[in-house]
DNA sequence: ATAGGGTTAG
């Protein structure tokens, strides 16, 4: 096999090389440690590559100089300090040099050295050509410094530089981007050569203001368009979730044969992801498969997220774990895919996954695994990603992730967290303040959430219908009929916000509670929205609270007809049956249940132990601890018994709560909760357990007794709200 | 040899 000949031997040697000349290019090009750079992907190899150039003499050459600092600068494997150390050793570096290093600033995450090293080159006696010029509307464009911005404009017509296209197009885009339209369609209008380039600068800034027609009048002008044209076009569609025309443009592309590239295909399937576009979806995954760009990362991603997003969460699990390369977005992807199906157990264990590679959680990640957190009360991994906060993000800008954090730490349980993170904030935002409200309401500490209403008033926000949906909430917890009204009202002629249907639930639901049938059911004639099952629900529980058989046989029927197979409501109506004694309808209520073949949603409870969430289903035996815990239950029952605690097995016939039929009271979801609690936990140490439905009423006078009888505060949340259990009480105070 | 437009997760 012949060997490449080296350059430097026979005929190379021919050629006298003086050290500070340019030699020809073509025996460069082929120089074994010339074509290395081209492969190179990290600063390792590039130092290796760097002392070959030393070994060779092309380090004093500008040209060897100039591919050395170009890898450095412009490389994303680059080093830009490794990029200036090689140029500040350069006597008398070349425009090209120059150009070179404001270029890589004008990449970096600081483009103002781009403009310093400029004003350092001019001040040297160089002179800025054609090439310096972009980088400099570049750096402009990143700083949004409008105004040195057109001192550079300036500059380039002085030296009469703007007809070239680069600069040319440079300009447009930086007047497009910096909120400066009409100066780029100035420019863009005044020159005689428009090709797709430019015309694209432009567009650009049309669809960053969001002006799509606008922005599709110029596309349909595009004498020849190319690839990058189309992507403008399909992205800034998709971008203000105009997805019809996004893809139906995309349609047309495919049609006229320009082939799309990766930034196509990924807005393409954002934008299925996002209009639950599954059919065009799987063709552009099928076309990629074919085309060989399955293993591209940002393909690999986009296809993730179009299938979690489509609702086909298994297809996209199986193509996240086939994955070679993961980066951070797969992992947002596909907790956030989880998150989004109320996979909240799957979201964590891929979170604690990702913890077990030791990949670094970003504000992406926290705003996909907190709502999780909150869903299944994992208060250890919340605290833990807060630790993790504090430490690691301390330039954290996003806001949203501080609500969150919020809101995890109310919906765990623990609203003392949650408080210290809210009055911690430098600035609150209106979402935050809203959390907070939601927050003590559902803890049951209405005056609390009230006070931070008026507080929020007296510093001057705005507040908006999610406000008062927290608001007329904590009325409704704390059976405040007459501010819960008061509010109500104010909302709507204060504050103009028209009420949605969680603003009338929670009156029809205050309203019921109090007994005022006939105020609530006036309210419901007035909605201008039809009453949705949740609105029937609260008033079917009322009706249950004050034995209003009337209209809770009503209420019932209009729930049925909206969801006929919704068992809370059978349960509840054969409840007000039985509190009147029409056993008759009871045992028909009874009988439609069976015959209908109901399953009711099972009762389902979880505790957190050492960030590890552990589920119970009533009389569950699938615990490894099992053993231990049934033990703990006969524990229990003696020591409720030997309290005098009687539980209500005779109201067990027809008082049929939700947990009906699922056996012994004493092995109630909650109940198997507590026990595991209790025997894994140091003595003293609050219990902060989850239910997916409402609590019953057995099991809601014996944890009172528990927590008196352990000495453990017990935080239950349930459906509707938390239950604080203390000492024998609950801050519900029985109304729930 | 160094220069222009479009790009993903909430």
């Amino acid at each position: 096999m012949a060997l490449p000949s080296s350059p430097f031997t026979s005929k190379a040697s021919a050629f006298h090389i003086p050290a500070e000349s340019n030699p020809p290019c073509s025996l460069l090009q082929k120089h074994p440690s010339q074509s290395l750079l081209s492969g190179c992907k990290n600063m390792e190899n590039l130092k290796q590559i760097h002392a070959q150039f030393i070994k060779f003499g092309l380090h004093n050459t500008h040209f060897g100089l100039s591919k050395l600092v170009g890898f450095c600068a412009l490389s994303p494997y680059g080093d830009s300090n490794y990029a200036l150390l090689i140029f500040d050793a350069i006597e008398n570096p070349t425009e090209i040099l120059w150009n070179t290093i404001i270029h890589g600033y004008a990449l970096s995450s600081n483009p103002e050295l781009a403009l310093e090293f400029y004003v350092k080159m001019v001040s040297l006696g160089n002179y800025p050509n054609s090439y310096t010029f972009p980088s400099l509307f570049k750096s402009c464009k990143k700083l949004m410094a409008a105004q040195i911005g057109k001192q550079v404009h300036g500059c380039v017509l002085k030296l009469g530089l703007d007809s070239y296209v680069h600069i040319h197009t440079s300009i447009i885009n930086m007047y497009a981007q910096i909120g400066e339209l009409g100066h780029a369609r100035q420019v863009f209008e005044k020159s005689s050569f428009r090709d797709a380039v430019s015309f694209t600068a432009l567009i650009g800034g049309y669809v960053s203001r969001g002006c799509l027609d606008e922005a599709r009048v110029l596309f349909d002008g595009i004498p020849v368009r190319d690839v990058v044209s189309w992507n403008a076009m399909i992205s800034g569609y998709a971008e203000v979730g105009r997805f019809g025309e996004a893809l139906s443009l995309f349609e047309n592309m495919w049609k006229l044969n320009v082939t799309p590239n990766e930034s196509t295909l990924v807005s393409v399937l954002s934008a299925c992801a996002r209009s639950a576009g599954l059919q065009l979806g799987k063709r552009v995954d099928s076309w990629i498969n074919r085309n060989g760009l399955d293993s591209n990362p940002r393909l690999a991603n986009a296809l993730v997220d179009m299938y979690a997003k489509c609702g086909e969460i298994d297809t996209a699990r199986s193509l996240f774990d086939g994955m070679e390369v993961k980066n951070i977005v797969s992992w947002n992807v596909m907790i956030g895919g989880h998150t989004h199906v109320s996979e909240y157990k799957e979201a964590l264990a891929v979170f604690r996954h990702m913890q077990l590679e030791r990949v670094e959680p970003n504000d992406v990640t926290f705003l996909n695994i907190l709502p999780a957190c909150a869903q299944m009360g994992a208060l250890d991994m919340g605290r833990w990603i807060h630790v993790y906060i504090n430490k690691n993000c301390h330039h954290l800008q996003n806001s949203s992730v501080w609500t969150s954090l919020i809101d995890m730490y109310a919906k765990c349980g623990s609203i003392e967290s949650a408080k210290q993170v809210f009055f911690g904030l430098e600035t609150k935002s209106l979402s935050s303040w809203n959390v907070m409200i939601s927050g003590l309401a559902m803890h049951g500490n209405a005056h609390g959430a009230i006070d931070l209403f008026s507080k929020l008033i007296e510093e001057g926000i705005e507040p908006d219908d999610v406000t008062f949906v927290g608001l007329l909430s904590a009325c409704s917890h704390g059976g405040m009929v007459e501010l819960g009204r008061l509010h109500f009202s104010s909302m709507v002629q204060d504050y103009k916000i028209q009420p949605k249907l969680p603003h009338y639930g929670c009156m029809i639901d205050l309203l019921g509670r109090a007994g005022l049938f006939d105020e609530a059911k006036s309210l419901l004639a007035c909605m201008d929205i039809e009453p949705d099952g949740a609105i029937w629900s609260s008033l079917l529980g009322a009706c249950r609270i004050h034995g209003n058989l009337e209209l809770g046989e009503y209420a019932a029927c209009s729930i049925f007809k909206l969801d006929p197979n919704n068992h809370g409501a059978y349960v509840l109506v054969s409840n007000i049956y039985a509190g009147a004694g029409r056993w008759n309808d009871v045992a028909r209520i009874r009988t439609m249940l069976n015959d209908n073949g109901l399953k009711k949603v099972p009762g389902c409870t979880s505790i957190e132990l050492d960030s590890v969430v552990h589920e119970f289903l009533v009389s569950d035996r699938t615990h490894p601890q099992s053993e231990d815990i049934y033990r703990m239950l006969d524990e229990i029952d003696r020591r409720l018994e030997m309290a005098g605690h009687v539980p209500n097995t005779s109201e067990v016939h027809y008082d049929m709560d939700e947990e009906w039929k699922e056996g012994i009271l004493s092995q109630h979801s909650e109940r198997l909760a507590i026990a595991f609690g209790l025997i894994s936990t140091k003595p003293g140490t609050t219990l902060r357990i989850v239910k997916n439905l409402r609590v019953c009423g057995n099991c809601h006078s014996a944890t009172k007794l528990i927590s008196k009888i352990f000495n453990r505060e017990i935080i239950a949340r349930d459906r509707n709200r938390f239950h604080h259990f203390k000492d024998g009480c609950c801050s519900c105070m029985d109304y729930w």
